[in-house]
DNA sequence: CGACATGATTATGG
DNA sequence: CCATAATCATGTCG
């Protein structure tokens, strides 16, 4: 602010200064010989030049005042306005109106859609609570990092909001400043207000870029936002051991045909408190690991199997039911699935020998936990529930080819005719 | 730290 | 639209 009067003071001390240099000009041009005297005006000027700072306000006042009330002040401001006419004319020519910068509407685009720019949302942390709040019901963990993601989306877009100001504030004053700037010369010199609001509309363009440069910063940062806690695989969590044992209970019971339904997804997906989505993922993940290396997922396979034989044994010897061979996939597995997770077991055990279902279930059991380590001779349990299901295409439709790793020995289960969906 | 496991996403085809 | 296959990015274990 201590500029101002000194940069007015200036401009007058120059002007003044620059007066006597006119004639000299002209003077030079018509190809003046006399080198010395010009130097010497030359040396007044940049002493005048150098000595304004040392000048008073009051005396660049009453030098500014003097120029005012020169006699040939209007008649020299007359001629000014006469050349201005001319030259201005051609300046105007050279700017032509330029269209809304394309990528600053996008980068405003964006920043309203992210909810940056825009209406005031009561408030950061506020807004954060009861997005997560409303959210509730799926993964408490999910709606703490969506408040979190809330939480820094709001700290960027006060950020924004002060620097916007800041900007804003800068601009306006800055715009007066040059505004009145201009009205003050335009005493001593002529300047249409066109001209004024061309200066306005630079200054303003000054501004806006490096607005948008805040913007393009502003859009990244919420970018990067975006990309650390909205990417979910940035935040990919393995299942807890409970949640993959009921998933690998249902893939290995119902090896030949992995693919739940709906209902049965939804069943899981509570059991093992993710979304139905995930089951779904975990199926697919699943069903294309098994296929591509079902060598590495025997033991899994026996594994598991044991554990459905123990679960359904001890089910029937309890409940005297679970002989249900219903197909798997039908509505009784979204309400037991326990239950129907077997009766794919039972099914392939009982067409191998022929046992009653709970003999079958020992047999399998045992046949399970004496082989860990080696085939014993014959049917083994990882043979029998090695991939029934996959025929030489790849596919999962029941075909009596069995693929791969089960010995020659008359492929197992053959009898399964899963068929359902 | 590197290799492997695993959940999620993307590309593609029917 | 769904399943598959490929791929990405992270988690985990030795």
């Amino acid at each position: 602010m201590d500029e101002q009067p000194r940069l007015m003071h200036s401009h007058a001390g120059v002007g003044m200064a620059g007066h006597p240099g006119l004639p000299q000009h002209m003077q030079e041009s018509s190809g003046g010989t006399d080198g010395d005297g010009r130097k010497q005006d030359i040396g007044d000027i940049l002493q005048q030049i150098m000595t304004i700072t040392d000048q008073s306000l009051d005396e660049a006042q009453a030098r500014k005042h003097a120029l005012n009330c020169h006699r040939m002040k209007p008649a020299l401001f007359n001629v000014l306005c006469e050349i201005k006419e001319k030259t201005v004319l051609s300046i105007r020519g050279a700017q032509e109106e330029e269209p809304p910068d394309p990528q600053l509407m996008r980068l405003d685009n964006m920043l309203l859609a992210e909810g940056v720019s825009g209406p005031e949302k009561g408030g950061g942390s506020a807004a954060a609570a009861a997005a997560a709040a409303a959210s509730g019901g799926v993964g408490a963990d999910n709606s703490a990092e969506h408040s979190d993601y809330r939480a820094k989306l709001s700290q960027i877009r006060q950020i924004y909001h002060t620097e916007l100001e800041k900007y804003e504030q800068a601009c306006n004053e800055f715009t007066t400043h040059v505004m009145n700037l201009l009205r003050e010369q335009s005493r001593t010199r002529p300047i249409s207000p066109k001209e004024i609001e061309r200066m306005v509309s630079i200054i303003h363009r000054k501004f806006s870029s490096i607005q948008m440069q805040l913007k393009q910063s502003t859009c990244e940062a919420v970018m990067i936002l975006r990309s650390r806690f909205l990417d979910a695989r940035r935040k990919r969590r393995n299942f807890n051991k409970q949640a993959t044992e009921i998933l690998n209970e249902y893939f290995y019971s119902h090896l030949s045909n992995p693919y739940p339904s709906e209902e049965a997804k939804e069943e899981l997906a509570k059991k093992c408190s993710i979304t139905v989505a995930q089951v779904s993922n975990w199926f697919g993940n699943k069903r294309i690991r098994y296929k591509k290396n079902i060598g590495k997922f025997q033991e899994e396979a026996n594994m598991y199997a044991a554990k459905t034989a123990v679960n359904a044994a001890s089910v029937s010897a309890h409940g005297s039911q679970a002989n249900s061979p219903s197909t798997p996939n039908s509505a009784g597995s979204a309400t037991s699935f326990n239950m129907s997770n077997s009766g794919d077991l039972f099914m392939s055990v009982q067409s191998l020998n022929g046992d009653s279902y709970q003999g079958a279930q020992v047999d399998t059991l045992r046949h399970v936990i004496s082989q860990t380590g080696g085939y014993s001779d014959g049917l083994t349990a990882s043979q029998m529930y090695s991939p029934q299901g996959i025929n030489a295409n790849g596919g999962w439709q029941d075909a009596p080819t069995p693929s791969s790793v089960t010995s020659p020995t008359e492929g197992p289960g053959s009898v399964h005719s899963d068929t359902s969906n």
